[in-house]
DNA sequence: CGTCGGGTTGATAACTTTCAAATTTCGTGG
DNA sequence: CCACGAAATTTGAAAGTTATCAACCCGACG
């Protein structure tokens, strides 16, 4: 019971984890804590001494620019972690916000040293999962510095997509995805105007529809072809080194 | 002797540096190797057991895009890790190139979790120094996501030059800079052309001189406010947390 | 109803790329 | 030390992409 939350399932896909590793990763489920939309989690600056785990509803984290526009670095889905670098590392400069209701679990620093030393192979899909995440920012990056809007677009929702299927939330057919055009721009570097247009144009060529808080691949591998996006790097499971 | 090794220097702002950890660190530099410019030092797809440290010359990780251009991720500097991520995680999707004539020294794993055991310390600072590239990474998105041309440029440069100042090459005055038109265009995801009209702005508004492998800053502190750089997440160095 | 936040569309402006052609710099061999 | 060729830089003009501005539409909700 409760070992098919997303998290469990996410670090399930990169080692089999065994009845105790699942009762270690419930334990992390302690303390919860409800944010309403819009709400922030963390703000810049600041400095926790624990991360959190995402159990329902989406983040993001981003950084304000002095214009008043902003720049989100990525998405968090449900299993994904929150604030994670800062734990281990210093604090970053930016700020985590709640896109849709969410509930999220707290998990001190102790309590996750604790959990790799009793068990190195969750230490191991952790850290997995954290260089995933790394990999997508990098991807992200990319993305932003040689993809056209078209392009970006496209391979972003595959790369959100990807993810959403890890958790168990989605499959090749679609996910649902709860954000606003304006969010899309925010995290593409675009205006939220011209995502419309790039959407429409999407739509019109038979790839993909984005609408009402669902994505629906409507010709998944030409999309993939299209938005040279590179399917290996999230889907193969190296089942524990 | 030898203390002095620009990765001795980029740590030693991070935390104190003992006798004894400047001889561990020195331990690294064994196993020497040295690649000419344009020598790939690792290809996509590679998973090694062992990572590198610049000891001299410029690198570059890069991901090829199928139209041939690419997207440079960032530039490594003397003191930097090569390949740190590929070495704790899985291999990452991209290739790393000698900029320069380089010579690096190669580090086993197991070299390295040995001196993290014997001196923890150092394990902290390196620790700080891969988070800052982390930051590092993530300012460069937001860079390619939000900043115009000119912004974006001289965003670049000065971070360029806040870590050549950490590695004592470099004053807030200028430092050498042994980079391309062409590479600039590679990592600012502009084009060649375009990067020198920027650069010929900057110039002609007194902020900076790019030339002959030498940037120049002309005016630092107006620099600084232009680009909306923040200073404070490179140099405020908490020693020792 | 009336408002309000998204979404949609058209027109125009701004920014950046592309193409093409000098011009300069730099390393190398004579 | 000079000449030469390759590579890098520079500049102009035209084309392409994306942003901005300004409406308008629509459904949710009080």
């Amino acid at each position: 019971m409760g070992q098919d939350s997303p998290l469990a399932r996410k670090l399930g896909t990169y080692v089999v984890l065994s009845e105790e590793e699942l009762l270690v990763l419930s334990k992390f489920h302690q303390r919860r804590r409800s944010l309403t939309a819009g709400q922030d989690l963390l703000h810049q600056g600041e400095t926790k001494q624990s991360a959190y785990i995402l159990a329902s509803g989406w983040a993001c984290s981003y950084k304000l620019m002095r214009d008043g526009t902003r720049q989100i670095i990525d998405f968090q889905i449900p299993g994904d972690f929150l604030g994670l670098r800062s734990i281990l590392f210093r604090t970053a400069d930016h700020n985590i916000e709640a896109v849709t209701p969410i509930e999220v679990s707290e998990v001190s620093m102790h309590d996750l040293i604790d959990a790799f030393v009793k068990t190195p192979r969750l230490a191991t899909a952790v850290l997995w999962a954290a260089s995933r995440d790394e990999a997508m920012v990098v991807e992200h990056l990319i993305n932003l510095g040689r993809r056209d809007a078209i392009e970006r677009t496209s391979h972003f929702l595959l790369e959100l997509g990807s993810r959403m299927i890890l958790a168990g939330l989605g499959t090749t057919k679609g996910y649902p995805c709860p954000l606003s055009q304006y969010l899309l721009a925010d995290v593409l570097g675009l205006s939220a105007v011209h995502i419309n247009r790039v959407l429409r144009q999407l739509r019109e060529n038979g790839l993909l529809t984005f609408r009402r808080g669902l994505v629906t691949f409507e010709d998944f591998d030409r999309l993939v072809e299209f938005a040279e996006f590179d399917k290996s790097y999230l889907d193969d499971g190296p089942l524990l080194r």
